[in-house]
DNA sequence: CCTAACATACCAACGGGTCTGTTTTGTAGT
DNA sequence: ACTACAAAACAGACCCGTTGGTATGTTAGG
């Protein structure tokens, strides 16, 4: 792999597992035996421009992961189950979750810097797009189909939060039992 | 007040709108006008003794809260009601929650440092204690009033991360238009 | 041979934390 | 009521590791 990709893939993991200040430039480039040279040639603007090249490569790599995963079900409930379950697996296996939330970095850094908050952003809406979409085809009206992708959005970002905090998968899996009820009320 | 006291409150406002690595010793003794010397007089061990002493205070001022709130209406879905408008009030005044959350503190130290997790952890207990104490009393069974009390956490949580991440109160608003069929399905 | 792609030494600023010294306060004895 | 004195409550200079960032030098490829 080049030496870019290789620094943002090493940043990428770092930056979701501890966050964005608690990852300091030079344990990014041990990480990866990338020298600083190496970083301020590809990013001139430094660390915070590699985390945003990281950010738009995380939303581009969680959008297509998504969007896989609700083209192979035919019904949102499915989907967002199936989606929960890969977040539990990963969870799991990993003891923390990498690959779809940067929870951390957005609540580090949505107040303390803008095109940071931006990139976040993005993501949210890109996941409630995907949500969305879904429901029209199911035949939600276009409020409902709205309301319900945001609040699956919060309920699954909040539940990611709490198994991090806790230390248990309960959240995540507590909350997958509850949501179909309001996909079945709501249409 | 005392300089103690001073100090705390100074820090949880810093902590909760900037997280924790954020912000400096220095910048908080600025604030408060106290010098390096009281507060390793107060805090012994620092930086983090001070962050654990502000969670332990904001725990019990969020749950004084949230339990007057839910002593104030008689059905769960009133006082979560009001109890999001509350926040909603927050969030449109100071364009960021302060005093309902410390989700940035969360999800920054909660895999740094182990003290700090287990003080995070305690506020959602007793959050989610208090809805699954309320949904009780309306007749709901236990493993429902969990899984409820849960759903709420996780979809708060998650829709102030959302709002902060926006800069705009809609994700907190949307959700309240969907909670209460939760609460009337599950009964 | 020129430019992109590095490597490495270096830097100033800032971080949390410690040290020593001073003031204030509470208290016991006469 | 006054003094003595110890302990708490500060004040502020200082320390040193780390931080992100830069400057200059070297190598490799077209």
């Amino acid at each position: 792999m080049d030496t870019k990709s290789l620094l943002i893939d090493t940043a990428t993991t770092l930056f979701q597992q501890k966050g964005y200040k608690n990852v300091g430039l030079n344990e990014i480039l041990k990480a990866c035996n990338v020298t600083k040279g190496a970083l301020y040639h590809h990013f001139p603007n430094g660390k915070e421009e590699l985390l945003i090249t990281c950010l738009h490569g995380l939303n581009e790599d969680i959008t297509t992961d998504i969007e896989a995963i609700f083209s192979r079900h035919l019904s949102t409930e499915d989907a967002i189950l199936s989606m929960i379950d890969k977040l539990i697996g990963n969870f799991e296996k990993n003891g923390t979750i990498i690959g779809y939330t940067f929870s951390s970095i957005v609540s580090e850094m949505a107040t303390m810097s803008e095109p940071v908050r931006i990139a976040c952003s993005a993501l949210y809406e890109n996941m409630q797009a995907i949500y969305h979409e879904k429901l029209m085809t199911e035949g939600y009206s276009n409020e409902s189909a709205s309301a319900i992708a945001m609040l699956l959005t919060t309920s699954i970002e909040g539940a990611i939060m709490l198994c991090i905090t806790q230390k248990s998968a309960t959240p995540l899996k507590t909350i997958a039992t509850l949501l179909p009820s309001i996909l079945k009320v709501n249409k």
